[in-house]
DNA sequence: AGGATTAACTTTTTT
DNA sequence: AGTTAATCCT
């Protein structure tokens, strides 16, 4: 019995997932319906042509991908596994926890993210006494290097420094990873190059994998970097089953080390490729879809690619110049409003794009003063929380007693007495005893010129560990682990005594840290050290979800989600292009950008920018943005100029001044724009609507 | 050792 | 403007 996985697909669609041997190209324009070929082939291969369901390998970029191709798949095949349906990173984890002793690793070795690492070249470099070099200028160059699977020496001496600068970054980065592979750790490039690595000089081993994974999807084709090519490319050569989906016109990842050329790469490592262009958009109205072809025209040397739509034009593009940032801000808020009264959407049909995070404040502000419920993502995430941080640092040191960072953060915490020379008695200490930092704290009387008090502290510290250690070697849960950290730590009272602004949130985040561990034990994970690798690898943010609230993301943040009504902000030369982007390369990823944004609007697309904005402490004022200029105008709507209250006043209202107090408002004048309002404290006033301190009360 | 002040920045950040 | 890191001061 063939399952019907053909239905409500186009002849394009059928045709990408009905092939089954041999490397395929998918060029998937937005909006084309690339996840449903995706998972439509992978069903197809299983329930129609009898493939083994973990001989498949589906490898994307972030964890909601993985995740939302799992479930769709289960809705086609009940009780499908997906076990290799992974993001890189976590299918490169698993490949390394099987096979890294081959490399002199240990398995349990732990992942560092980006912040651990600028820590570790922080004191890198201040052993070294490197003062005029900063971490981050070191850590960008690193992971550039690692990505392009480049020759450490070659990669350094080329780069555009002095030979002095050279030879100290040179020295850094041995320094880094001899100290990285000394407490068994990993950054994200490692799990990739140590992977690719595996496979080029353990033939017997990269032979087990191929016999594994017959088949292979990649998913985002166009944001590899060459150490992800190269692990594909090891493990697909031979048969060649290699499925590739992707769009160039959607890379906006570059600045990060992506690689678009990895496209045409593919062609001509695989010349016998078969290309599917997806080119029908089931997203968004015909004009929408205009304006997007119109702006990604301009940029050049692009595969010819042309999206087309059979729903019909739909509204024009409603294009705002607002006087400035501020009223941009209500502009929005209105018409979101106004979507809600006269279009029946809901909140979370909508959806406000930036190009910075610093942009959000102004809005959030008007959409706070109209009580639109909104929710911002991608800012913070959850595991970059402090307090989430900390408590984790007690779990990672039970894991790894050589983990010195983890140390350092929190040795000092809950007692006191600890400091920078103690510390650094410590870890000269280790290092002459050749000995995990933790166990230092075993030989306090041989620590020279150290106080009662901070003895004190690190032997009840020392203590508090291998208790932990203990509850864990003694099979005790996650969460019991967790409670007894917070228990003996008194972490929560210190958290209330020294914060009480934000020790609610605070205490709500550790929460949540046990319902992930809860979550993590319920669904069969075992053990702490893949626990912690679930934290690093699976970094959170806040997510859009099932509540009914307005979404606020930048436009990176918006890639592979759709909403009704969209409005892209800050549409201004300088601000959106960024005024970073200098060169056409730049430039061109710019535009890129903005057709992710516009591609995201299902029904309407509002545009706006203004006249003069407050960014950086500075007003400046900002020509339109070029992208603007590159739609046709016969698409476009503008919307006659008006002032955008705070709140909608009319005669009658009584309205609250931050100075004057409460009043009436008898009369409005100029279209609404100047009041004269009837103070209790103060007397009659004439007032600008726009400009006074004004609300609603009444 | 730890709090207080000042200087230095500020694009985007799938893992 | 607003945050964060580095440095200073007690």
């Amino acid at each position: 019995m063939e399952l019907d996985l053909f239905n409500g697909l186009n002849s394009r669609q059928t045709e990408a997932v009905r092939h089954t041997q041999g490397p395929c190209m998918i060029l998937a324009g937005a909006g084309s319906g690339k996840t449903k070929v995706l998972t439509c082939r992978i069903a197809n291969l299983i329930v129609n042509e009898g493939v083994s369901p973990d001989s498949i390998m589906a490898i994307t970029f972030t964890n909601k991908a993985a995740q939302e191709m799992k479930k769709r798949i289960r809705n086609m095949i009940p009780g499908y596994s997906g076990q290799w349906i992974q993001t890189f990173h976590a299918a490169c984890y698993k490949i390394l926890r099987m096979d890294i002793q081959h490399l002199g690793y240990d398995k349990n070795f732990v992942i560092m993210d980006d912040s651990d690492c600028k820590s570790l070249l922080k004191s890198t470099l201040k052993e070294n006494q490197f003062y005029d070099v900063k971490a981050e200028d070191l850590l960008y160059p690193i992971k550039q290097m690692k990505n392009r699977l480049a020759n450490p020496e070659e990669f350094f001496i080329n780069m555009k420094l002095s030979l002095e600068m050279k030879e100290k970054y040179l020295q850094i980065y041995r320094a880094y990873s001899r100290q990285l592979k000394e407490i068994n750790a990993l950054d994200f490039e490692d799990l990739i190059v140590l992977c690719t690595k595996l496979f080029r000089n353990f033939p017997e081993v990269l032979e087990k994998y191929r016999n594994w994974f017959r088949y292979i999807l990649v998913d985002e084709y166009q944001d590899t970097n060459m150490s992800q090519y190269d692990l594909i490319h090891c493990l697909a050569e031979r048969n060649k089953n290699l499925f590739i989906v992707g769009d160039p016109d959607q890379s906006i990842y570059s600045w990060r080390g992506a690689e678009p050329h990895n496209i045409k790469r593919f062609l001509k490592d695989y010349p016998e490729a078969r290309v599917i262009k997806l080119e029908q958009n089931y997203r968004s109205t015909g004009n929408i879809l205009d304006a997007a072809n119109h702006i990604i025209n301009y940029n050049t040397g692009r595969e010819d690619k042309h999206l087309f739509t059979d729903s019909g034009p739909g509204e024009l593009i409603t294009c705002f110049n607002a006087p400035d940032s501020f009223q941009e801000a209500r502009f929005i808020a209105e018409n979101i409003s106004e979507a809600l009264a006269s279009e029946g959407c809901r909140y979370r049909d909508c959806a406000i794009f930036y190009r910075t995070h610093a942009q959000s404040r102004v809005i959030e502000e008007a959409l706070t003063r109209r009580n639109i419920p909104y929710k911002i993502i991608g800012a913070s995430k959850f595991y970059d929380r402090k307090e989430i941080k900390d408590i984790l640092s007690y779990l990672r040191l039970v894991c790894n007693p050589n983990d010195i960072l983890s140390f350092e953060r929190i040795v000092n915490m809950s007692k006191k007495g600890v400091g920078r020379k103690t510390l650094d008695k410590i870890r000269t200490l280790a290092q002459e005893k050749a000995l995990p930092i933790l166990e230092v704290l075993n030989f306090t009387e041989e620590i020279a010129g150290l106080g009662q008090k901070s003895r004190a502290t690190l032997e009840e510290f020392y203590g508090m560990l291998k208790y932990f250690t203990a509850l864990n070697d003694g099979g005790s849960s996650l969460a019991d682990l967790l409670d007894a950290v917070l228990e003996t730590t008194s972490y929560k009272e210190t958290l209330i005594k020294n914060d009480h602004l934000e020790a609610e949130a605070r205490l709500e985040n550790i929460h949540e840290l046990r319902s992930l561990a809860l979550e993590f034990e319920q669904n069969g994970g075992s053990g702490l050290e893949e626990f912690l690798a679930g934290t690093v690898l699976v970094q959170e943010a806040d997510d859009v979800d099932d509540s009914d609230l307005v979404f606020m993301m930048t436009f990176h943040g918006a890639k592979g989600l759709e909403f009704s009504h969209v409005f892209m902000s800050g549409m201004e030369e300088g601000v959106f292009p960024s005024y970073r982007s200098e060169s056409r390369e730049e430039m061109e990823e710019e535009r890129r950008l903005c057709y992710v944004g516009i591609t995201r609007a299902r029904k309407r697309l509002f545009l706006s920018h203004t006249v003069t904005r407050l960014l950086y402490g500075y007003e400046r004022n900002n020509a339109p943005s070029r992208f603007l200029k590159e739609i046709p105008e016969g698409l476009l709507k503008i919307p006659a100029q008006r002032v955008y209250l705070h709140t909608p006043i009319q005669e009658g209202d009584t309205v609250l001044h931050r100075k004057f107090g409460p009043g009436n408002v008898l009369e409005l004048r100029e279209d609404g724009i100047i009041a004269i309002i009837d103070f209790e404290r103060g007397g009659t006033k004439m007032m600008r609507l726009d400009m006074a301190p004004l609300e609603k009360i009444g």
